[in-house]
DNA sequence: CTGTTAGCGCTTTCAT
DNA sequence: ATGAAAGCGCTAACAG
């Protein structure tokens, strides 16, 4: 029961008994063009008659712009990734915007790059895992979160009176988790010397046994405060004190932006929060308005955080049974 | 630091001193095509020079294949879909396809269907929620699973065994969860009756709350046997039990292909288990098979399932504390 | 072995 | 108010 070729404009215009380009014009600028009304009548009919449907290709080819955005993303399997992912098809699909997903390790990065570029994807969103690929041959803007993200785009958080209130009164040696050349190292270590600890960043590997083990070591070493960005090594340095450090208790912060069951876990001293579907959001909408002013200078755009301290009224809206972004606002 | 215009085959064609076409003959024929070793090496060094790459979108006008398949899918937030969408994408791309995701709810199905094929999709996968749009309109295949499918393509379970199994030595009551329509419910319904059962079929609805108030009705008429599909639904019938229903230990069973945590749990008699990775993988072999071959006949495809008794050496496979497709296969 | 040509479906510019 | 023509980048059929 399926046609054999796709209608065309041809198609249409013929059933209406028009020329084609009329057609054209009744589609791009319905309310503008110039036309009679009778023709007007007759191109709609027919083409709601044969059920049209534009093709995208030729338009891409014609228009030079595809109207698709390609995302990198690690596994989905991750849920955070999962939510990122899910709120970025629901804000791009309200702009009009369609979501070419590549997933890629560290090391396929480029390869799965070259394949959004082939597609002609209007712009990029990096989630990682892993580092953005140089720039030198993306023909179109691309946004970068937690990164060190020199030529492209990025939204980042304000962390500096959070991080103020979080170190506020703490002493004695500290330890910043991050993955590979997270932006947010700087900030950290700037907050750890202004309030004096005897501040150290540590990267983590993405790979979740050498980075058991390079939490392990780093527990090993005893330091009074753990700064922990990211929901998931949050969960694994807690259970790492449960099974392997009993009778240490550091300070522990965390820096995250979604829900869960973790933050009931009273070794938690507070968290450093920031709304993870304002991120998502500003995101794309900075992607898209780069994308539409067709300006290509790199764009930054910063997000507030705020410190929220276990057990405050604020720090309820963190527990949830399930994961999810989070969406309050301050 | 960005090119204005893409590069095309002509630049590479002026490039390497050549024709157009015969750069086109060379990506695409590559070691067939005959020509000079070396314009094969000039052709070659222009590509690597200027790091040619394809416009999908000229392919796909001339070719009438894009290369691409639509998924329709609900929220990504639920983790079954989270991961049926991400080994469907490996799965793809290892076939040399990209993925293009709609998100849409039971009403948007058809909206949603449109931007597919406006997109010039070779194949749809419907992940659902709700059911598929008629097929009129669908130029490509389309596979659907868990549904009513009449015109369209699916990959099913082959039930009969493993229920026999579930349901013997059972007597009394019983009752089948379902979303709607589900495909599944006809060989529930036959199995039950084959055993004397007093079976009746119930059609969820997917809204949180109100599965939660159909749930609780359907537990005040007590049924004997339970027998419920999917694991979310299993899980809240898991939590009414003990909230609402403290002294009624019906028999549970659960039609499921993912891991977790709650078949820990000691009210659950055994699972009618199959593979959630054969599931899906199936499902885009179908798929590609059937857009490679042009076929456009709807095509049938079933998996082996098998009763996998709670506390069989099986069962501790689907017992994880994380969230997964299943991968074993019987 | 290499080059010419037509045309996929569409939008835009420029006639009529 | 409507139509003719060009061309986006690519491939395949056909000449040279």
């Amino acid at each position: 029961m399926q046609r054999k070729t796709r209608i065309t404009l041809k198609d249409v215009a013929k059933a209406a008994g028009v020329n084609f380009t009329l057609v054209s014009k009744y589609i791009n600028h319905s309310p503008q063009a110039r036309m009679s009304e009778e023709t007007r009548k007759r191109i709609q009919n027919a083409i709601e008659e044969l059920d049209y449907c534009p093709s995208a290709s030729a338009r891409t080819l014609r228009n030079g712009k595809s109207k698709t955005i390609g995302l990198l993303s690690g596994d989905l399997t991750n849920a955070y990734r999962a939510h990122v992912v899910n709120l970025a098809l629901h804000e791009l699909s309200a702009r009009g915007y369609q979501l070419l997903i590549t997933l890629s390790d560290a090391d396929s990065a480029n390869e799965a790059m070259q394949i959004l570029v082939g597609r002609d994807v209007d712009g990029i969103i990096f989630v990682g895992p892993g580092d953005p690929p140089l720039s030198a041959k993306i023909p179109c803007p691309m946004i970068v979160n937690d990164r060190h993200s020199q030529p492209y785009s990025e939204v980042n958080v304000d962390l500096r009176n959070s991080l103020d209130e979080a170190f506020d009164g703490l002493s004695g040696k500290a330890v910043g988790l991050f993955f590979d050349n997270s932006i947010w190292k700087g900030e950290f270590e700037l907050a750890g010397h202004r309030h004096g600890l005897e501040y150290e960043s540590f990267f983590l590997p993405f790979d979740y046994d050498s980075r058991l083990c390079a939490l392990k070591n780093i527990l090993k070493a005893r330091p009074e405060v753990i700064l922990i960005n990211g929901w998931h090594t949050t969960v694994m340095i807690l259970e790492l004190l449960t099974s392997d450090f009993r009778n240490f208790t550091p300070k522990i912060f965390c820096h995250a932006n979604c829900t869960g069951e973790f933050y009931t876990d009273r070794r938690i001293s507070g968290v450093i929060y920031s709304s993870g579907e304002l991120m998502v959001r500003e995101t794309c909408s900075v992607l898209v308005d780069q994308i539409e002013a067709l300006s290509r200078a790199p764009v930054k755009r910063q997000i507030p955080s705020k410190f929220i301290k276990a057990g405050s009224p604020d720090y309820r809206m963190l527990i949830s049974k399930h994961f999810r972004l989070t969406s309050h606002t301050f």
